[in-house]
This record gives C-alpha cells, structure tokens and sequence, in this order.
DNA sequence: ATCGTCTATCGTCGTTCGACGATGAAAGAA
DNA sequence: TTCTTTCATCGTCGAACGACGATAGACGAT
C-alpha cells in the first residue's frame, strides 16, 4: 500500500480536500493491480480457473513465499478474500472490492 | 512502475504465459492511480478544474518537485500528456491511457 | 509418533518509491 | 543585461517493495 502523502509541508488550507478518503480508497484499490503478478492471479480468480492456493503458486514462476505474499496484499486491499477449506486455502475474488473499484474507475 | 516479475526461479513451463503483455500494461496504468496524490491529480484534470501545472501544484500541499514527479510518473503510465503552452506547461488526460484502463478494468 | 504436505510468516538483501531542497534551463519583464 | 517566474531534474535520505530461503504451524497419512 502506498503510505499517505505525509503532508509535512505547511499547507496553506488548500482548495482540495487534503485528507480526501475517496482517493485514499482509490488508490488502495489500484495498488492491487499495479503489478503484474497480482494482475494475473485476480484473473486466475475471475476465471474461477484456480481457487486453491497451491494452484495459484504452481502457476507463478515464483517462489511460494512469494505468491504468497501477493495474496496477503490482495486480500489487504480488499480485492480477494480466503478461506480455509479442510486444510488447504481457497482464494476467491471478493465481490465488493471488485465493485467499487469499477465503480470508482468507471467514474472517472 | 513496478518492475517485472523477474522470473530468475527455473521455471518448468508454467501454464500462464510467464511473459504477458496484458498484464503488464495493466500493472503499468493502475500503478498511475496507485497513490492518493496521483488519483487527485487525474480527477482534477478530468474536471478540467486545471491545465497549468502551477495550479496543480498549488492545490496539491507538496513540494514542486515531488508533485512535478508524480506528474512524471502519470506522463509514464501514459495517463496524462503535457504540453507547452507559452512558457508554462498545460497537462490534461491522455484519453487513450483513461480509455485502455477503463476497458481493461471493466473486462474483468 | 513420525513423516509429508500445505501455507503463512520471518529475516535478509537489493531496488525503488516518495519526499525534500537545491540547482538548472527557458522565456518574459524590467 | 539582469531579474523573475515556471517547470524539470539532480542528489539525498528514510521507508517500503519484491524477491528469496528458511522456518513454523496445522493437518492427514503412515
């Protein structure tokens, strides 16, 4: 997640909102899809092609420390969601976040 | 822009095309919409509420040169253009970038 | 109880981001 | 010419990213 922008600089009461929550929302979101493994496996998920983690990580030329890391940042940004199913972890997309982030873009 | 996946791991012909153009591209523009200040700034040119860049900087409470990176950044992520009007530099939304993003958010 | 499988997390390391001040280049004004 | 304005770029610095291997925890199978 990009940390906020750290309004150190005085400001001088700026036109723009300085603590504007739609864009922090916003950016949250877009950080989910701003790299390209993360792109994939939102995909993998729309799909529904995988759901299991191990799917997920057999998939990615990567090692599994690593997928899984991505997985923790796509479920901190709200875009995917996990649970356990019997032992393994089953991934899926979350619907909400999805949505708002269309919404948001969409808006633009 | 975040860098490729670096597939340094031997990768035994994964299913997913390791090398996919798409997503790359997709990770390149969401990276634009990947910080607040980025996100105000888009809006801000959609709204036509500004052009010169000295107008955004002095809505923006950052220094010049951290904003004049964002811009940077948004120029490199293909969202926005800018040109020289006069002496002073008039940024607006590239509207094939805005364009690609939308689509490619809303094929999800 | 022991082994193997499946994930998450920790620690590390190099790279990049995000912020700043300072400087530089270009063009109009004095 | 000499300021002043406007914007981009440079150099720096702390924090976060992105990758990895190693480890730990949970569970089923043997």
């Amino acid at each position: 997640m990009p940390k906020q922008p750290a309004t150190k600089k005085c400001d001088p009461t700026p036109i723009t909102l300085q603590h504007d929550p739609t864009a922090e929302e916003f950016a949250k979101l877009a950080w989910g899809l701003a790299h390209p493994v993360r792109v994939k496996i939102i995909r993998m998920l729309i799909g529904r092609e995988v759901c299991m983690c191990g799917d997920i990580v057999d998939r990615i030329p990567l090692a599994q420390s690593t997928v899984s890391q991505h997985l923790k940042i796509l479920k901190e940004c709200g875009l995917i969601q996990g649970e356990l199913e019997g032992q393994k972890m089953c991934y899926g997309i979350h619907p909400q976040g999805i949505k708002q982030l269309k919404k948001l873009i969409a808006g633009l």
